[in-house]
DNA sequence: ATTATAATTAGGAATGATTCTCATTCTCTG
DNA sequence: CAGAGAATGAGAATCATTCCTAATTATAAT
């Protein structure tokens, strides 16, 4: 069991990244919690040990050296995971519109087949080349769904 | 052949909205453009008839009203397009993250077939009730792929 | 058409998020 | 472990969005 630390100095020197606090801070934060965090709650997490304008450097270099993605959620919140590079790391999200919970999804490998093709059909239909594609779902989790009757 | 500002006109009162000169000039610009507009695209093609608090206002108007819908480019803009509730208004969109253009897209039915049964099954795997899903497409349109050779 | 009422607007001030600047500190290389 | 270059922290500056209020406009009833 490798520690979250060593994960993180390890995810920089790959990049020939420089190892600084707040990054390793900010990727610690992103393995620990193995989820999406908004940039609100990243600051909160680093507990003051990261000012507000190095972490969005931070997350603009991280971003950079391809160690994590950003999405937007439908309230428009900025939204940033690890995005490491292995097979898992191609996944999609489902939204709660009632609390705002992010659920990691991963397709039937049977059905991200059909996307693929349904993909390099449009690629010819509008002569573009397409290199990655995000399919989102919107709708309400378990626990809203019971506690709104 | 029916004039943009009777269509916008028709829209608004199909909600029982009041008819005002803001809603309608947006509605002219998105009906006439046929096109995703940003926040900033819309204000400067309102050539100043409109102001910018209104503007926010009225697109949060327009979209409780269902008129419009809203999303995000990969560069966090804010975009809006027409939502007219017919058949070609489920569709989904193709960025080029190169010159920032968005093109429109359907997908083939066959396709949105299977898409919608994967729905089904995510639902079930993760008792979600889900109610809406977006395909984003990002790549290279055309005319950027040859000025850069 | 006129008017009363309610809804909407313009404009500017306030807020909140993100970016910028630059002096200081840290990291990496040799 | 010294020096060059990169990264950070703190606050100022900028930008988008929201809020506030008085004035205007739309609607519905007469």
């Amino acid at each position: 069991m490798v520690s979250v630390r060593k994960k993180s100095r390890t995810l920089l020197s790959s990049k020939n990244a420089s190892v600084t606090n707040p990054r390793l801070i900010v990727l610690d934060l992103l393995i620990a919690q193995s989820r999406p965090l908004t940039i609100e709650q990243v600051l909160k997490l680093a507990k003051g040990k990261i000012a507000q304008s190095t972490l969005y450097r931070v997350i603009s270099d991280l971003k950079e050296f391809g160690l994590i993605s950003e999405f937007t959620t439908p309230e428009n919140t900025i939204v940033v995971e690890l995005d490491t590079g292995d097979r898992s790391s191609h996944h999609h999200h489902l939204f709660c519109e009632k609390c705002g919970s992010i659920i990691d999804i991963e397709l039937d490998a049977h059905f991200e087949l059909n996307l693929d093709n349904e993909v390099r059909q449009i690629e010819q239909n509008h002569s573009f080349s397409i290199h990655s594609h995000s399919l989102e779902l919107f709708g309400m989790c378990t626990s809203c769904k019971d506690n709104s009757s």
